[in-house]
DNA sequence: GCGACAG
DNA sequence: ATCTTGTCGC
């Protein structure tokens, strides 16, 4: 099925598509030499169907911009908590598609296997991409972990019925840690090493902070001023 | 039944 | 996610 047509599928028949992706997981270890890391978020306006996304290729581990690709297009599935790829992932395939470089790796702004089904964002662009592919979200969604320490680096396992789902990595002291796990064709340990290298001045692993801040930049770029909106772009 | 719930 | 100013902490 083509990520377009995701959004013709009722919640329970996504979750029928996420079953049969759980089957295809592949999480190994990746014997390849990362030079490039990816990163996709998306962005949206509120009571609106319009999607913003935006991928960025950044050198690695110099964390340099090599590459932007932004695009605007609609989305009519809604969030559901558990479902979310089928909400952001056609659109940041639409991106990824225009792209000139490909990464060696692709962070997404979510969860990998650590979800219920093991189907996070992460895992579901990597097997649709066939590209390796970290999630590294914000928050929890499944699993249960110990808080970890409080100094760089500290990290703590998610667990979820016997097996480690990712880990909840603290990339600066005094905040809340990012939780890691992979999504296709790397494996956990990998997954936490380059998380950390990618981490800079900021909680968030340079890769998805620059793309959550070129997205949103390109999102108000939209922003009603009918004068010189064309001019911008 | 109740609480949890990526973005 | 989005709506939003000042403000606390490093």
């Amino acid at each position: 099925m083509r990520p377009s047509e995701y959004e013709t599928l009722r919640p329970e028949q996504a979750i029928d598509f996420q079953q049969e992706l759980r089957k295809k997981i592949c999480i190994q270890h990746l014997s390849t030499e990362i030079r490039l890391v990816g990163a996709a978020d998306v962005s949206f306006n509120k009571y609106s169907d319009d999607i913003f996304a935006v991928v960025v290729i950044l050198s690695y581990p110099d964390m340099k911009i090599l590459e932007k690709v932004s695009i605007k297009t609609a989305t009519k599935f809604p969030y559901i908590s558990g479902l979310l790829a089928f909400r952001e992932v056609p659109a940041v395939y639409d991106a990824w598609m225009q792209l000139q470089l490909k990464p060696d790796v692709m962070i997404l702004d979510g969860q990998g296997i650590a979800h219920e089904r093991r189907t996070g964002i992460a895992v579901h662009f990597g097997l649709l991409a066939n590209v390796p592919t970290i999630g590294c979200a914000k928050s929890r969604l499944s699993g249960r972990y110990e808080e970890p320490g409080n100094k760089q680096f500290d990290e703590s396992p998610m667990l979820d019925k016997n097996e480690i789902i990712g880990t909840a990595l603290r990339t600066k002291p005094n905040c809340k840690p990012v939780f890691v796990s992979p999504g296709h064709k790397i494996d956990l340990k990998q997954s936490i090493e380059l998380i950390k290298t990618c981490v800079r001045k900021h909680r968030i692993p340079e890769p998805t902070r620059l793309a959550h801040l070129l997205v949103n930049e390109f999102r108000k770029g939209f922003e009603k001023d009918s004068s010189i909106q064309h001019s911008l772009f």
